[in-house]
DNA sequence: GCATGGTGAGACATTGATGTCTCACTTGAG
DNA sequence: CTCAAGTGAGACATCAATGTCTCACCATGC
């Protein structure tokens, strides 16, 4: 019956990812504080800041991967599945965004996680290719890189109110396919 | 003839720039000494980290600009102006990237800024909207936040060597006007 | 030569975050 | 009830970065 109390670690967690959404460099005493939790506990479940860095990382990694997987329940085609997962992941931007402000490139697990992610989506996209979504001379490289930054700035997008969540996933979607050319930028033959 | 012996403030922007963009977190004495300079002149010159630092961005602004403009020269097409902007501003990367990890939204000067190069950024875009570069129907609040991302997204991908420049440029451009789609994603209408 | 301004080197105090430790308290299991 | 584990609060030591100050030195201009 953990579920009324939540246990610390949990709540560390939890507060971790608030406060430093709020401010990327809280001191582990306010992270602390907003889990209602003494610092020497927090000691007690985390070895100090990196190590608790690298347990969000690794959660957060969890949670994009929880909210694709959740996006594409029961969908067969992988181009739909990339539609999907990019309008899921938008939203997480608000709790994660921080953690493009931490040094998590040397960490190994970290990597072996982003590598990963990277090598999933890759093949998601050349699938893609084969239905026709992407066109096949189109670096696959490319085509992830493209993918995740429009991701962050369809987040931004919305996160400045420019546009709300479902018209900045379309918008980005549409750029990755289509793009926004007009009259003058007929796609080529 | 300060060319022969830069003047100490130059020299430690300069330094800055080197030290930061290898490790974001550098402390202002490995700055001091990469600038062959001693830590007492560099407080000389700037009341502090963030003094330092608020200069950096300015000139990387500055930076921009000039950059901007030299690929723009004699170029009376707004479609044009931003294609070769978008060209250029990709090699600051490796000496501004690490811009992105500091807190600078809470300066005004800086603010006031980014302000402008989004303005002036807004006001091409619609110029080459009636040009016919973009739809007319795009918003051009996201125009603009892509065309910022893949310009970042452009230069990782030339960083992590999967591409030249000019292919990062060419593959950016091209994902921002017609996209990337294949047959399977033929523009509507 | 001489005065002056800027500099390098280093000492020093401060500050904030961090990590460790102790002790009294609570809670849940037995 | 009793005990053990985990916790909160706070004291304490450490550490790195920062900001300040002094003093000797060197260049430049006079």
């Amino acid at each position: 019956m953990q579920s009324l109390r939540p246990t610390p670690k949990d709540a560390i967690i939890d507060a971790a990812f608030d406060v430093l959404a709020d401010a990327p460099g809280s001191s582990l005493a306010e992270i602390a504080a907003r889990a209602g939790v003494g610092r020497a506990t927090l000691h007690r479940h985390f070895a100090g800041r990196e190590d608790l860095i690298r347990t969000l990382a690794l959660i957060a990694i969890e949670e994009m991967d929880a909210a694709a997987d959740a996006a594409c329940a029961g969908v067969d085609s992988p181009g739909e599945a990339l539609r999907r997962t990019l309008e899921a992941v938008i939203p997480l931007g608000d709790r994660h965004w921080f953690l493009s402000r931490e040094p998590l490139e040397n960490d190994p697990a970290i990597a072996a996680e982003f590598d990963r992610l990277m090598r999933e989506t890759r093949e998601l996209i050349d699938a893609a290719k084969d239905e026709g979504v992407f066109e096949q001379a189109a670096p696959t490289a490319w085509i992830a890189q493209a993918y995740d930054h429009l991701v962050f700035a369809a987040w931004e997008s919305v996160k400045a109110g420019e546009a709300t969540h479902s018209q900045a996933a379309e918008l980005a979607w549409r750029t990755l396919t289509i793009g926004l050319g007009g009259a003058g930028m007929e796609k080529p033959k």
